[in-house]
DNA sequence: AATATGTTTTAGGTATCCCAAAATAATATC
DNA sequence: GATATTATTTTGGGATACCTAAAACATATT
């Protein structure tokens, strides 16, 4: 093993991790985009990640990069510490659940294994963090999920809120004044294609809703 | 104020900030020494935090630095994150008090304010650290101290510890063990000059114990 | 085959921190 | 007060880690 890597380093392998999750490779600009930074940069970054010792991702050129097992293991003790981060400040700090993401993110470069392990304790090795993802295990390893975007779903169909993106204090207040919260109920009522639009109700509250892509694709269920 | 300071530049203050408690301004080498750089470069520090906006330091060539107001404030708010973390770490997580240092001295310059207050309302606002040392307050008020360090007791004088040096783990245990904790009270019995060691007796244990410098200088008593 | 699009290379920039060796200032000693 | 010792600063430079614009190039599309 080499030493420690940056937290800019880890921060490349979790978002290459969250877009090789359903695609094979992720692209250079793909990866630019989410990080606010120039295609260039990005092919310098990840130049260098393949040519760590061992390599961190698996890079051919003009062919995007996929994570190697060690670049995975990276990023999933990465993303288990934000995700047991993220349920220890809600749990016993009191943080809402849209405040939670923006400490995580920065905590979770730098806490050791040993708090990671005092936090589990308290927790009670919590099999999901406060917005529903799934935590990856002691061992790095990430349950499989049966999920589907909501923006996929079509009228008719039902489906359980299982989680939500953590990411947007606003939108984070605003699910959760519509009670979109892991698990509730959500019917399928109408879904207008040229602006994505979904309409649908929240089993229980009766009440109807129409979300927009930019909420739609935040949000992910289970079908019933 | 300027952007964001460097976890480098807030630990120079914080040896500063320590090195100036007794003396009026801390020398190029004795920063040198205690940070483990060459003394090149905590001249080139030091002289950047003088340049800073408002100056961190009061810098003059040849005669050493104090902190400016600013400068010590960051350094006190530092200080205020560690030891509050120091305890938090003990209280709630069930961390030994020779583990808390190191984890505290990467969490202190990562935690937001709000981390701050949340842990502050666990705490109940404490006064002491898990060592014993003076918390700064909230408004970075550093409170008055009338504490004199063990090294310089003589025999026959009488002193209750009231806190220890954080940031050796091993001395921590040791001292531990010897019930060398805050609260103890010691009694001098004999002093040998050449080698500064010190023979006391710890009350209530009635244990009888000889001392090194090494040891001394890391416990502080209040008088009696 | 030509064009459009996306990626990589080149060449370089900035920030932050560090250091050895030479020069200089402060201080202690004679 | 002059000299020697010690501490500090300057000089000049190195390392790392990240980033970028513009040019060159590869791939995909038509």
């Amino acid at each position: 093993m080499e030493g420690v890597l940056s937290e800019r380093v880890e921060d490349y392998l979790k978002v290459i991790y969250r877009l090789t999750v359903d695609e094979e490779r992720a692209s250079t600009g793909e990866i630019a985009q989410t990080l606010a930074v120039s295609p260039a940069s990005v092919t310098d970054m990840v130049q260098r990640l393949a040519a760590e010792d061992p390599p961190l991702v698996e890079y051919r050129k003009h062919k995007g990069v996929a994570l190697t097992e060690e670049g995975e293991k990276v990023a999933l003790e990465t993303l288990r510490h934000h995700r047991l981060l993220e349920l220890f400040l809600h749990e016993l700090l009191g943080y809402s659940w849209d405040q939670v993401h923006e400490e995580a993110d920065r905590l979770e470069h730098v806490i050791s294994e040993y708090f990671e392990e005092r936090i589990v304790a308290v927790l009670g090795d919590p099999e999901r963090g406060l917005h529903g993802e799934p935590i990856p295990s002691e061992e790095l390893h990430m349950p499989a999920q049966n999920e589907f975007c909501l923006h996929d779903l079509r009228p008719g169909q039902t489906g359980l809120i299982r989680s939500v993106r953590d990411d947007d204090p606003g939108l984070l207040q605003y699910l959760e004044s519509n009670g979109l919260v892991p698990g509730a109920k959500l019917e399928i009522l109408d879904y207008t294609p040229y602006d994505n639009n979904l309409r649908l109700k929240v089993v229980g509250s009766g009440q109807e809703i129409v979300l927009g892509a930019a909420v739609t694709a935040q949000i992910f269920v289970e079908l019933e």
